[in-house]
DNA sequence: CCCGATTCCTGTAGGC
DNA sequence: TGCCTACAGGAATCGG
């Protein structure tokens, strides 16, 4: 599912496509996203130009002269790059037509992506407003960490899950950061010391880069897919492991639920 | 304010 | 084979 390096894949394959191009329509099939699809959008939209893509969080920013489209993936979205004459499946929702050759086409069956339009300045949308730090940015490090958490009794993946403590983080990369910094996901995030704090924060660049690197997982045949196999499998360390061999130790890896979320870790590793 | 539960949705997997 | 249920999860929103 988009988890922060998706969205990133999905934005650095379409840009040298969309970038600086004109939709010449917008198809709408389906508006019933999780937010309805404005109204109005394939008029405002018709014509225009794409100015530059960026990315904040898990949402896609699409810069128009007058405005900005909030593309996000939800858990089941993806954005292709398709010739616009193949016929679209039942979950194709959305189609940008560029030209009779090119169409960004939006495929999501559960429907919780959303399209959404603002002409205010893009960080002061209602949506954008109260989110947290990019965790590959600067300032995003152990003490930040060590900062924001000392006052939380909440347990510290669900606090890293948190779009306003720091974004992009889901369950996925939540569950490995853990790992690979040797905490327990249930630990309080106040009895995280300042050096488990640089632990983590560290653990949480590093794994999101990683997946950058590979290109992601859910989008890599989405632009002249380069035939490599999905990453996970082989560098998953817990997460869908519940009940198999920890890598590190070898003990059996403990899976239960915190906040309605699959949790997975190894009992002797982290602690 | 804080935090856990609920909600949206559909494809898939497991039980019987 | 098919029916039923549980589960997957981003994140806004609700409720205690």
């Amino acid at each position: 599912m988009p988890e922060l390096p998706e969205v990133e894949t999905t934005r650095r394959g379409i840009q040298p496509y969309v970038q600086g191009r004109a939709l010449r329509q917008m198809i709408v099939r389906e508006r019933r996203l999780r937010w309805p699809v404005p109204d109005d959008l394939e008029q405002i939209l018709a014509g225009r130009k794409i100015l530059a893509l960026a990315r904040r969080g898990k949402y896609l920013l699409l810069k128009f002269s007058h405005g900005t489209a909030l593309w996000h993936l939800g858990m089941s979205g993806s954005l292709r790059l398709v010739d616009p004459r193949l016929p679209a499946d039942k979950h194709d929702h959305i189609d940008w037509v560029f030209n009779r050759d090119l169409a960004l086409r939006f495929h999501d069956p559960r429907r919780f992506g959303a399209l959404l339009w603002t002409e205010e300045p893009v960080e002061e949308h209602p949506l954008l407003k109260h989110l947290g730090p990019e965790p590959l940015e600067e300032h995003f490090d152990g003490a930040y960490l060590f900062r924001k958490t000392r006052k939380s009794d909440q347990a510290i993946k669900s606090w890293l899950m948190n779009a306003r403590n720091v974004v992009g983080v889901g369950n996925i990369y939540a569950n490995e950061a853990l790992f690979n910094s040797g905490l327990r996901p249930l630990k309080k995030a106040s009895t995280l010391s300042a050096i488990q704090c640089d632990r983590l924060a560290e653990a949480v660049k590093q794994i999101l880069a990683n997946a950058i690197q590979r290109g992601g997982t859910t989008l890599r045949d989405f632009v002249g897919g380069d035939g490599k196999p999905g990453y996970f499998a082989q560098e998953l360390s817990v997460y869908g492991r519940g009940g198999m061999p920890c890598h590190q130790c070898g003990k059996i890896l403990t899976e239960e639920r915190l906040g309605q979320r699959s949790t997975v870790y190894c009992a002797r590793c982290q602690k």
